[in-house]
RNA sequence: GCGCCUGUAGCUCAGGUGGAUAGAGCAUCGGACUUCUAAUCCGAUGGUCGCAGGUUCGAGUCCUGCCAGGCGCGCCA
């Protein structure tokens, strides 16, 4: 946080070394050649058996060096050994240059690491600023598990975005306007049940809104009078304001709940109907820009230039449409906040719309970096998600059982723990598991949702990572009952197991993943990473002994279990997901 | 019809810029608690990476064509 001014922003991390001693080493044994092109860097090893990191530069660079690719790799290992870093420097297969760390080189990383203000991780964001659209419900509907995708995967970019230095603006984009409004404001004065109201607001107004919506369909009389009731309530009618008002502060109340449940929270909410008096003067910039033109009496943005179909930012009855909403929120964002970034976290059905506004936000001047992140629809088995056939799932409802799923196997594991503490544990782990379902798989892909995997708790799961920050949370009690005058915290460190040498070295890539999950702008490679994290403290906890390792070399391990809970700890954070102490 | 996405073990999924014998979890089978929390660990079984071509030293990854599924394609958001 406090980075000193004298201090370099972004320190360079594992990767970042090892692939600027290879740079040199090429650029040493190679002066002519073009190390843009050849880019050799280093990655994690594919095994093992093959080192730490290896690098398949030299491969690649065989026919422009004009060499055999062993050659090169030789030339370059050549050039490299007795390098400070490096125990072992081999070249393997067909140019392959395996490195292998030198094991106090590593111990000294980790130690930095350790030292460092949010444990090494780089600082590309500051003075940068990110505006992120997520989460986006539409009011007086219930929130479903659908839902829970672009909340959780949003805030989660947020945090990580965060740890990296930026400034992020976490905005929620509440469906607060449109044609629907009519149709409830018709249903709530003839259909509504005021006990209901009290109990349970959103159900409701959802089923008067449902009511209505089907009148609409049989009587052409009702949807024209729902159609009167929009125009009265776009118009500034005050009955029909105040109804509305009642609406959005309902299902605001509701969706706090649930944030609250979740751990969510937003910098703005601004729905779209903040943005009602900017649109007439979007219009008006889009046409003095020549941007658009009257076809079959809306207005339209023609991009075949970008071969996207036409985008209409004004409907033939004059009214204006998503399009026109998200550019008056655009301009207003980029001028209110100068963001580097807008990023817009929502499901794949809108790329299209989004590919089409982006075009037109640019021709219309938008010079910020514009992204859409898309996720894959959450289906059930036997078909898509749906309010009115009522097969959606209430998120409130899948919390709940997952709360209770975790209750009873923390009841069962830790029968001594206070009942409160059971519920607060629970609460935890329940709601981890259900977010880390979701953030632990590629965002792109759909998820077809089943309680079972909703609420897994053990294997790749949030409760298993837990599990193991809560058992080093215990050793370090252990180690402070039994060696009370023991100091751990500034032992050297020394690799003397291969469990803790693979530990270390899955540690000392922490930085280098937040870094990743930013720039592919998936959460899933740092639960991913955190995972892989946790099942080699298991495996190291299971076979390698720490409280009765001879002293020092116990310090040694149990540093290693600090520093492994600080980085679970750190990178849970990241994902939004809280480890109790104690399960 | 056009566009975007998906197809990897029985099931659910990982597999940056092409790299070495394709990895996990669940399930199944076999081991490990008088020892730091067994929600754990150790091991085994399980694969024509949808199909067919192509590009090259090398393809799950890139290109082309098929097949199957999902989503979208002018006045919803």
């Amino acid at each position: 946080m406090n980075t000193p001014a004298n201090q370099p922003a972004t320190v360079p991390t594992l990767r970042d070394i090892l692939s600027a001693r290879l740079r040199a080493a090429f650029a040493a044994v190679f002066p002519e050649a073009d190390l843009a092109a050849l880019a050799p860097d280093a990655v994690p090893a594919t095994d093992d058996a093959f080192g730490d990191y290896q690098c398949n530069a030299a491969m690649a660079a065989a026919r422009l060096l004009r060499l055999p690719p062993r050659d090169i790799a030789q030339r370059v290992a050549d050039q490299l050994a007795g390098d400070d870093l490096l125990a072992r420097v081999e070249v393997a297969g067909p140019g392959f240059i395996n490195l292998t760390l030198a094991d106090t080189a590593l111990a000294r990383r980790l130690e930095d690491l350790h030292a460092a203000p949010a444990l090494g991780i780089p600082q590309p964001g500051l003075g940068k600023t990110i505006l992120l659209d997520y989460s986006s419900p539409n009011v007086a509907k219930p929130m479903h598990v659908a839902h829970i995708r672009s909340t959780v995967i949003g805030d989660a970019l947020k945090r990580i975005h965060r740890a990296l230095g930026y400034r992020v603006i976490g905005d929620n984009h509440l469906g607060d306007w449109g044609t629907q409004f009519g149709i409830l404001i018709m249903g709530y004065r003839h259909f509504l049940d005021t006990a209901a109201l009290d109990t349970a607001p959103i159900d409701e107004l959802q089923r008067v809104y449902v009511l209505s919506h089907q009148k609409c369909d049989d009587d052409p009389e009702w949807k024209d009078q729902a159609r009167l009731e929009l125009v009265k309530l776009q118009a500034g009618d005050p009955d029909n304001r105040a109804l509305w008002q009642t609406f959005i502060d309902l299902s605001l109340a509701e969706f706090n709940r649930i944030y609250d449940r979740l751990g969510v929270s937003f910098e703005l909410v601004r729905g779209e109907s903040y943005y009602n008096d900017a649109l007439p003067g979007v219009i008006a910039k889009l046409e003095n820009l020549g941007l658009v033109r009257e076809s079959e009496g809306a207005l339209v943005a023609f991009l075949d230039d970008d071969q996207l179909p036409p985008c209409i930012v004004r409907k033939s009855d004059g009214g204006y449409n998503y399009a026109t909403t998200d550019l008056a929120t655009v301009f207003s964002r980029v001028e209110e906040f100068q963001p580097d970034a807008i990023i817009y976290v929502t499901d794949e059905r809108q790329q299209l719309h989004f590919r089409q506004f982006f075009t037109v936000a640019r021709k219309a001047g938008v010079q910020t970096r514009l992204r859409h992140i898309w996720f894959g629809l959450m289906r059930l088995p036997e078909g898509l998600l749906s309010t009115r056939s009522g097969t959606a799932i209430k998120l409130d409802l899948l919390l709940d059982e997952a709360e209770r799923r975790a209750l009873d196997i923390v009841q069962q594991a830790s029968p001594g723990m206070p009942p409160e503490q059971q519920r607060e544990v629970a609460r935890a782990v329940g709601i981890g598991a259900v977010k880390y379902a979701d953030l632990s798989q590629n965002p792109q892909s759909a998820i077809t949702f089943t309680w079972e995997k909703a609420l897994a708790m053990d294997g790749n799961s949030a409760p298993y990572l837990q599990y193991a920050a809560a058992r080093i949370s215990s050793v370090m009690d252990k180690y402070r009952e039994r060696f009370p005058d023991g100091d751990f915290a500034s032992a050297p460190i020394t690799l003397d197991s291969a469990p803790g040498r693979r530990l270390a070295l899955r540690l000392a890539r922490y930085p280098d993943v937040v870094l990743d999950a930013a720039l592919q702008e998936k959460p899933s490679l740092l639960a991913d990473y955190l995972y892989e994290l946790s099942q080699l403290y298991s495996s190291f906890y299971q076979n390698v002994p720490f409280l009765k390792a001879p002293d020092g070399v116990r310090e040694s391990r149990v540093r290693l279990c600090a520093l492994t809970a600080r980085v679970l700890r750190h990178g849970l954070e990241l994902l939004g997901i809280t480890a109790p102490e104690r399960i």
